[in-house]
DNA sequence: CTGCAGACCTGCGTC
DNA sequence: AGGTCTGCAG
């Protein structure tokens, strides 16, 4: 069979990861350097060069989308959908087996999969049980520490023992969450992962089963992986069986949700003789931007080590944009947009990249004044959203009326006179009795428990309840007609119709996009371990964000955190509030390891640019509320000054004549002369790290500076009085 | 039981 | 500044 129109439109070196023998590979794809492409071929040339049955494969990769593009593009290269190969999310894939093997996994078969907002919730009740104090152990940290643990492969008896009460106590909260997740057959994210590692562990044959179907497994995006994700890929592919790991070192930006850098950099360690290419040429961006993207990763150590090339020019320098303060670089970054535009460029081909997603709303602001369409990535999850979660929860309260979290969440959503008071007793009775709380509800009624008022709002509830289970079994009905009617029958929509602003309305548009994301649920995609079409459905709501923005396909600019941005690609592309404190994040100075991670997601930002990038920062900056002067960011400073340019805006904005901007390149060999001169300000005896005094605010330490001459300030962490920043030609400060 | 007013906290956010 | 959460008046 001829097999050249896999390999023929590739370069060298993808051609090399494409055709590499059925060994272990690690492919180190640079940005914008063709790595999907790599994948998908990779797949085809396994199919047809070596003839392996797309049975035998599994395709791995972080998020729904990604896994979608890639079943997509291997559909559009070879002609048919790859029948039988396994495409997907860790956790789907996880999901998958547990479904397919809940019984050896120690499952019930109707276990349940919670989301963070779920588990949120259930952490906060079990602390009400046990009356645990929520302010010594605040909800929100006891669900990241189950969730860390659970990134590293521990279950509660696996955390080690530490003597001081705190951790302890975190402990002890893991147990009794682990407890009633067992209890109500309910699993977080983390325990897909967790439980699917341990099926295949302690079930050896299933563990051979499956080490002898895939024959080759694929994973994308490998430097995300953490602790867990890594340990059940060893366990899947097995000593039989190869990998294809494609991933980045310098694109490693989520450290902070357990990833570990370290797993790609150990591959050779676990997997023998692994064949290493590195895919350097870059096919997005220009010269000027790749220049810039290798000088400032070139500041970070412990690299696999990689440099980016392209043939294709220098392009336009990157231009550096000085706000005078957050309202003014808006202004800027609108001004350039609007200039593309006229020259006939699609808005939809533009992009604005930040930090942190507070900074998007002056951003925002000056979009809407100036009438330009933007769209804005992320942010709430369409399945995430507060009407969404009620309408799926009527659904599987109509299911399994014992469904308590479901019970919690709507038992008076809309208002029916259900409080608070009579909720308590419901679980109270349940608590008691052991029974849940549709059972308690229930003894409440027949035996009328309570007063007449509650248990006439109770009864009314399970009225609805039970015509809803009918509604369901209705054979007559799709997917859609069903939510359509249990929206209804639960009032949902005049209940947010009557809630003001335009909030109410927009959640009255998703319940109707609920409704037509049912109907147009296949069942029958997501193959055979599911036992109805509302399971599935159910499922993959919690599993799958649900790209649901109405105005997807509009012309508009493109409005994203950094985070967000890695994969994607624009012309255009602008990187704002780029200064000290804000990126780098504060927070990264603290933890040793985050600056590189910042300095990561910064790379990321640069290489998401095809043909020009601006980067931008504002000298002052309203942020929470209060005013803080922040000076332009290291990472600045960190790119080969030839690759950057100033730039003025021509219509000038109204500023205080006070405060003329200083001089940009100054300001950088300011900087440069104060890393010289080991931080010290100039023209003063104040260092970074000196302990001083104020006659006011007493003693405290400097921890940073900026300006020069009478504009001169320190930053100093006073003990007692705070952090404040001070004018150094007014503040009388005593070096100690 | 419901609705409003003040306290709180504040990074990124896949599944 | 702004959203969520808790506490009190109707």
């Amino acid at each position: 069979m001829d097999v050249s129109f896999i390999l023929d439109a590739l370069n060298d070196k993808q051609r090399e990861a494409v055709a590499a023998p059925l060994q272990n590979s690690l492919v180190l794809a640079g940005a914008g350097s063709g790595k999907t492409r790599v994948l998908v071929h990779r797949i085809a040339w396994l199919m047809h060069a070596y003839e392996i049955s797309p049975y035998s494969l599994m395709a791995v990769t972080f998020t729904n989308k990604a896994a979608r593009e890639m079943q997509a593009r291997i559909e559009q290269l070879v002609g048919v959908p790859p029948q039988g190969m396994w495409v997907g999310t860790f956790h789907g894939i996880a999901h998958r087996l547990l479904r397919a093997h809940w019984r050896d996994a120690g499952l019930k078969e109707s276990f349940q999969i919670m989301d963070s907002d779920d588990q949120l919730r259930l952490v906060k009740r079990i602390m009400r049980e046990l009356s645990i104090d929520e302010t010594r152990w605040p909800p929100k940290q006891v669900c990241w520490f189950i969730n860390a643990q659970k990134d590293e492969g521990r279950r509660a008896a696996h955390v080690p023992d530490s003597h001081d009460p705190f951790s302890r106590g975190m402990r002890e909260m893991y147990y009794h969450y682990e407890e009633a997740c067992e209890k109500n057959g309910l699993l977080d994210f983390g325990e897909l992962l967790l439980r699917a590692h341990e099926l295949m562990l302690t079930n050896p044959a299933l563990l051979k089963h499956y080490q002898q179907r895939f024959v080759h497994v694929l994973v994308d995006e490998f430097q995300d992986t953490n602790t867990i994700q890594y340990a059940w890929l060893r366990l899947m592919v097995g000593e039989e069986g190869s990998i294809t790991a494609v991933g980045d070192d310098d694109q490693s930006i989520y450290g902070w949700r357990g990833a570990k850098i370290e797993n790609i950099q150990n591959l050779s360690k676990h997997f023998k003789d692994l064949h290493t290419i590195r895919l350097e040429q870059n096919y997005r961006s220009t010269g000027h931007i790749l220049k810039a993207a290798n000088g400032l990763i070139s500041n970070n150590d412990d690299r696999l080590g990689k440099e980016l090339w392209t043939d294709s020019g220098e392009g336009e320098p990157i231009s550096v944009y000085a706000g005078f303060n957050e309202q003014d670089e808006a202004r800027f970054i609108i001004e350039i947009i609007k200039k593309w535009r006229d020259d006939g460029n699609a808005l939809k081909d533009m992009a604005i990249l930040y930090r942190s997603n507070a900074q998007s709303r002056v951003i925002e602001e000056c979009l809407v004044r100036e009438q330009i369409a933007y769209r804005i990535y992320g942010g709430h999850r369409f399945y995430d959203r507060l009407e969404i979660k009620n309408a799926l929860a009527y659904a599987r309260l109509a299911i399994d009326p014992n469904d308590d979290g479901a019970m919690e969440r709507v038992i008076n959503v809309p208002t029916r006179g259900i409080g608070e008071r009579s909720i308590g007793t419901i679980r109270e009775i349940a608590r008691d009795q052991g029974c849940s709380m549709w059972q308690a509800a229930d003894q409440i009624v027949t035996h009328s428990l309570m007063p007449a008022r509650a248990a006439n709002a109770i009864k009314g509830f399970m009225q609805l309840i039970q015509g809803m289970a009918s509604t369901l079994q209705n054979p007559d009905l799709g997917l859609g007609d069903i939510f359509d009617q249990i929206i209804a029958e639960a009032g949902l929509i005049p209940y947010h119709e009557k809630e003001k602003g335009e909030k109410g309305e927009a959640r009255v548009e998703n319940l109707k996009e609920l409704v037509n994301a049912a109907s147009g649920f296949n069942w029958l995609e997501t193959d055979e371990e599911f036992s109805s079409p509302m399971m599935a459905f159910l499922d993959q709501a919690v599993l799958d964000a649900g790209e649901a923005q109405a105005d997807e396909y509009q012309d508009s600019v493109q409005l994203m955190t950094l985070h967000s941005a890695k994969g994607l690609e624009f012309p255009l592309v602008f990187m704002a509030g780029v200064e000290e404190n804000l990126f780098p994040s504060r927070m990264s100075f603290e933890e040793p390891g985050r600056l590189e991670e910042e300095r990561r997601l910064c790379y990321v930002g640069i290489t998401r640019a095809m043909q020009k990038l601006y980067i931008t920062y504002a000298e002052s900056r309203r942020l929470h509320g209060s005013e803080s002067f922040n000076s332009p960011s290291r990472f600045i400073r960190e790119i080969p000054e030839e690759c950057l340019e100033e730039v003025r805006l021509r219509s000038q904005v109204a500023r205080p004549v006070s405060m003329q901007r200083p001089d940009y390149s100054a300001s950088i060999q300011r900087q440069n002369q104060n890393i010289m001169q080991g931080h010290t300000v100039p023209e003063t005896n104040v260092s970074m790290g000196d302990r001083v005094k104020h006659p006011i605010f007493g003693e405290g330490l400097v921890v940073n500076y900026e300006g020069q001459g009478p504009q001169a300030r320190v930053q100093v962490n006073f003990d007692d009085a705070g952090t404040k920043w001070l004018v150094l030609s007014f503040a009388k400060l005593e070096v100690l």
